[in-house]
DNA sequence: GCCC
DNA sequence: CAGTACG
DNA sequence: GGGCCGATACTG
């Protein structure tokens, strides 16, 4: 067992510039690539490597955002600017809060959305109201699903309030869908394990040989009836405003019954089954697995890093706050390696493992290469085993590709979070663009601002139009016109044109998607001068729903679906469409697909797996 | 690394 | 083709 | 012991 030590608790994850030689030598070893027989030599110049600036560019940023300075959670939503009617695909669900109405869609397989009036923006969102959002008129039952179109912006228009936007959805308010839904189904799953597989599920994976080292001694450790996981068929959950303000304290219980991935009645669990909102009550839990997973990748481990992804879907799937290590064991994709350092953590406080990646210099140099765009786990290991150091040592050795270069250009702006407000800023002035470049367009930007993550790393955008014929040459046109107006400045990669080029039969046959990675500048006064990545993307009417669906992710929960959609249904499911035997199946719309797959809607604030 |  | 990217 | 997302898409 190892040492005991006293609990810091504090393991920061964030990994510092390169600094004490405190490493480990052995694992060290691990991160180089080849083994090859890196001649020690040194490219001596030790730069200070590139330091963040972050500092002055948030200020800039702030002024932006300036809204919601604290609270982290419903961070900007509105962006003052009422003009920013941006689209947005609702058919998901977009909140819209009314004055103090929230209307919540209720998760259903097959019935079609049943909204419900919930009141709970006054607790959950205090500074939304304070808003001056006057009430968008947005009637949610804009159900309209689509979007909007660029026309909206012709200037004049009663300009419709700034939308609200997707709200941070926490496990109280999934809970409290749940509850009042019919979901019978998932709710007799729940009692089905509750009652009558105790029995099956202990047998199963309990007592992984570390039980005992659990300080709360055992209570728990074949207590029969289980912690409060398996108490009844009613959880015990902290509310919402407990979740976003754990750290106060007060904690009230709110009760819930839902199935959870815990069940051993199901076969196979999969992440895409289930919500998984952005505020989880074992974020610190994750944030561990998040380490061990991005460590992995760097040495190339990838299938052992899915496996911690796999851990983390489950931590994300789970409502309750983890106290005890037989919680996390009872879940699926928690195994013994991933089960043992929980077990750690919720003893010492620390991680072993995630202190010696943080105190190896190694990891830390990887991680910086692998930051650049273009640079994956091979590339930085390869330059690792070069010892070169800092970015400046690549540059002066290394010759780059095209993306590389701009990868190392801009490396510190792509570092840089892009808060919702600016999103929209952006997104605002590509829509101004594509008014002019192709009228009637419809669009929806993806990504994880579409999840309602505060910031994001960057902008996905979605473009489509009735027309085929114009989806075709779109891209090529969209790009051209932004690189005129200065927006964009770099292209790290770009679909070729449909047309050209050797054309075979079946290319000509498959509609592609057509995307372009992009560097925005932003020309707006307001905004910080940092370049973000744009990804464009323009896919024929006929694949909207789909490329809409596989552009917001989250990343696992793409490869969770489409794992699900094809060992389960045997359907196929890529950003094109779903194909069943060789034959393309219509989808109407992001329902619709769910529909198809036989999953229960999730609301994208819902994929955050 | 984890589940089948 | 391998490597990297996208969600 | 096999499988782990994609009929992905782009670059060189």
């Amino acid at each position: 067992m190892p040492p005991l030590h006293p609990p810091p608790s504090d393991l920061s994850l964030v990994s510092q510039g390169d600094k004490q030689n405190t490493d480990h030598q052995d694992t060290t070893d691990a991160f180089c690539l080849p083994p090859a027989p890196s001649a020690p030599s040194q490219p001596t110049k030790v730069m200070a490597s590139r330091q963040r600036v972050t500092s002055d560019v948030s200020s800039l940023v702030k002024t932006i955002t300036q809204q919601n300075p604290q609270q982290p959670n419903n961070d900007g939503r509105s962006f003052a600017e009422p003009s920013s009617q941006c689209s947005f695909h609702h058919a998901t669900g977009d909140p819209a809060i009314v004055q103090s109405h929230e209307v919540i869609a209720i998760i259903s397989s097959d019935e079609e959305v049943e909204p419900l009036v919930k009141d709970v923006s006054a607790k959950n969102h205090p500074n939304l109201s304070s808003h001056s959002h006057p009430a968008g008129p947005s009637a949610p039952t804009a159900a309209t699903s689509s979007t909007v179109s660029t026309t909206p912006l012709s200037s004049n228009q009663p300009v419709p309030a700034p939308r609200p936007f997707p709200r941070q959805v926490t496990w109280d308010q999934v809970h409290a869908r749940y509850e009042n839904s019919t979901l019978q189904a998932k709710h007799n799953l729940y009692l089905n394990y509750i009652g009558q597989s105790p029995s099956k599920r202990r047998k199963k994976k309990q007592t992984p040989s570390y039980e005992t080292t659990d300080t709360e001694s055992s209570d728990e450790e074949e207590n029969d009836e289980a912690p409060a996981i398996v108490g009844s068929a009613r959880f015990t959950v902290p509310s919402a405003s407990t979740l976003t303000s754990q750290i106060s304290g007060n904690v009230e219980a709110h009760s819930v019954s839902l199935a959870f991935p815990t069940d051993t009645t199901s076969k196979t669990y999969y992440a895409c089954q289930y919500p998984a909102p952005l505020i989880c009550p074992n974020q610190d839990l994750v944030d561990i697995c998040l380490k061990l997973e991005h460590a992995r990748d760097l040495t190339g481990d990838s299938m052992n890093a899915l496996a911690y992804r796999k851990s983390i879907a489950a931590l994300k799937n789970y409502p309750v706050k983890i106290s005890k290590p037989q919680q996390a064991w009872a879940l699926k994709g928690i195994g013994k390696k991933t089960g043992r350092i929980i077990a750690d953590f919720l003893r010492d406080g620390r991680v072993q493992d995630i202190e010696m990646l943080n105190a190896n210099p190694a990891y830390t140099i990887l991680e910086r290469f692998y930051s650049v765009h273009g640079v994956g786990n091979h590339t930085a290991r390869e330059w690792l085993s070069k010892d070169y150091k800092t970015l400046e040592d690549v540059v002066a050795h290394e010759k780059l590709s095209a993306d590389q270069e701009l990868g190392i250009k801009y490396y510190d702006d792509f570092l840089k979070r892009i808060p919702r407000s600016e999103v929209e800023l952006l997104v605002e002035e590509f829509r101004a663009g594509l008014q002019d470049v192709q009228p009637d367009c419809e669009y929806t930007v993806c990504g994880s601002y579409r999840r309602g993550k505060p910031d994001s790393g960057d902008v996905d955008i979605v473009v489509t139009h009735d027309n085929a014929k114009v989806t075709q040459t779109l891209l090529t046109k969209i790009v051209d016109h932004f690189k005129d107006q200065g927006h964009i400045v770099g292209v790290l990669s770009m679909s070729s044109g449909p047309d050209n080029s050797h054309v075979t039969a079946n290319s000509v046959l498959r509609n592609r998607n057509c995307q372009a990675l992009c560097v925005w500048l932003s020309k707006h006064p307001d905004a910080a001068k940092i370049h973000r990545r744009m990804d464009i993307i323009v896919a024929p009417k006929m694949d909207y729903p789909m490329a809409v669906l596989g552009w917001t992710g989250s990343k696992y929960f793409e490869r969770s679906i489409r794992l699900y959609s094809k060992t389960v249904l045997g359907i196929k499911m890529t950003s094109h469409g779903l194909f069943r035997a060789g034959k393309k199946l219509n989808v109407e719309s992001e329902r619709h697909a769910f529909k198809i797959l036989q999953l229960n809607y999730l609301e994208p604030e819902l994929r955050n797996c």
